[in-house]
DNA sequence: CAGCTGATATTGTGCAACAATCATACGAAA
DNA sequence: TTTCGTATGATTGTTGCACAATATCAGCTG
């Protein structure tokens, strides 16, 4: 299996990539497909894409630069994560998720994320000199702090749960949360503006912030379900035009 | 964009299938990922598959005489419900859970359990009539009388929550539940007999299906949480060997 | 207007090629 | 002998193309 003697072949240094292969033109590193998934999810978030839309695989490819095969691979994670719902020679579209469908997101969420603040304040109230935790500490201070920086977007809303998840210690979390969380966080932010909504939020951050930081399970868990509680009645009060409707 | 004029192409009627294509020569219906996905999973649960396994997309590709297409997607599907974990360049292996790990998991699952059985219980309660939920119900009767065709697989259990959760009326239990639970199926009964253990899943069963059906919440809940402790004490009383360590 | 027919668009799959990386064995230097 | 670099094989990541299968839609006909 092993030819001991030297083969005839072309040296490895010099290698002539030939037309038609990959190149290494890439400017970003890891799998394409990585890329694929972060647009989509990113551009979910941003608004530059919008439950019901229909994804194109060619489209992809071409704003992409990347073939068929990551992208379809890409299609799949998705689908798997929930973001999108893929139809047998139908192709993708983004999930929308009814009214009562997001008012039930957020009700299976609930247990997750008082789990899941129970489990860091404990953490924080045990080992709160650990250096495991103080990059993390030091982060969710700020939240309780209400820092000026942070401007809460998405991607700040995203962290905050990020950050609960990291200190709570359960390896199993975020294989199991953050599947469906996007949908949330784009009714959390996304246009339709709710008088008073916005400062709600952060204040319901800074609350659950104090409360971890303090290693107060107990108030921990009432702050993050009167949060769940005000995202459900943000939900009941948003426009029907937040809900699009996807064909059959 | 559109020629009017008729095109010098082949008439749509006269297609001859030239070799090399698909051919349609499936047996089975529905995308070949999902062959993939449905080897994979069930192999896990009876055994065929080991955690820690390493899967090759060529092996995959003989043996369910597909493409390296449908592999890699059917490979990012697995990984993003947690059932595989792929490295760059690496390919992809059966996930491993440590002791620990499993732990971890079990009590990240069980508030979503919870919510589960109190769901389906108020549904048995409120619409115990209704012919939606009558077909789920019957199933469920099975478990609760321990009936003899019942014996208890992996498959057995894994319909079990699925019943539970079909009951639950949350749409979105399904997307969120789900996921990483082969693991856990795996672990109640995949060899590593414990002393009793296997009795004891049936009764537990049993005793969660008669207060869902009976529409006790507080007994569900209390019957579910029996169970998922008794699950627990199964895991750290499993030898090493159930937890196999992967490579670096 | 209903139903059919055909064209088009898009997805599902296969195949082959190649680059990139990993893994291992071999051999030379220390 | 041990260690380290290097060749070599194995496997993955990606591309490109071809073609089949199905959906969608426009136009035609009765």
């Amino acid at each position: 299996m092993v030819p001991p003697l030297r083969a005839k072949k072309k040296s490895t240094v010099l290698r002539i990539p030939k037309p038609g292969a990959k190149l290494n033109v890439d400017d970003s590193e890891g799998p394409s497909s990585d890329r694929v998934v972060e647009y989509v999810t990113s551009g979910l978030l941003a608004g530059r894409l919008v439950p019901g839309q229909r994804l194109i695989e060619a489209d992809l490819t071409l704003s992409l630069r990347v073939s068929r095969g990551p992208v379809r691979e890409a299609f799949r994670r998705l689908d798997a994560l929930g973001i999108i719902v893929g139809a047998m020679h139908r192709g993708a579209c983004i999930r929308s998720l009814s009214r009562s469908e997001a008012l039930e997101l957020l009700v299976a969420l609930e247990p997750l994320e008082i789990l899941m603040v129970r489990s860091a304040a404990r953490q924080m109230a045990s080992r709160s000199q650990a250096s495991e935790v103080s990059p993390y500490a030091d982060e969710l201070r700020r939240y309780r702090d209400k820092d000026r920086d942070l401007e809460i977007t998405p991607d700040r809303r995203k962290r905050f749960t990020d950050l609960l998840i990291a200190l709570s210690g359960n390896s199993q979390l975020p294989s199991i949360y953050p599947t469906m969380r996007l949908h949330v966080l784009r009714l959390q932010t996304n246009s339709f503006e709710v008088p008073g909504s916005p400062r709600i939020n952060i204040e319901d951050y800074a609350e659950i912030a104090r409360a971890v930081l303090r290693g107060d399970e107990d108030q921990a868990e009432r702050a993050m379900t009167r949060h769940n509680q005000r995202m459900q009645e943000r939900i009941k009060h948003l426009p029907d035009e937040a809900f699009p409707v996807t064909g059959p």
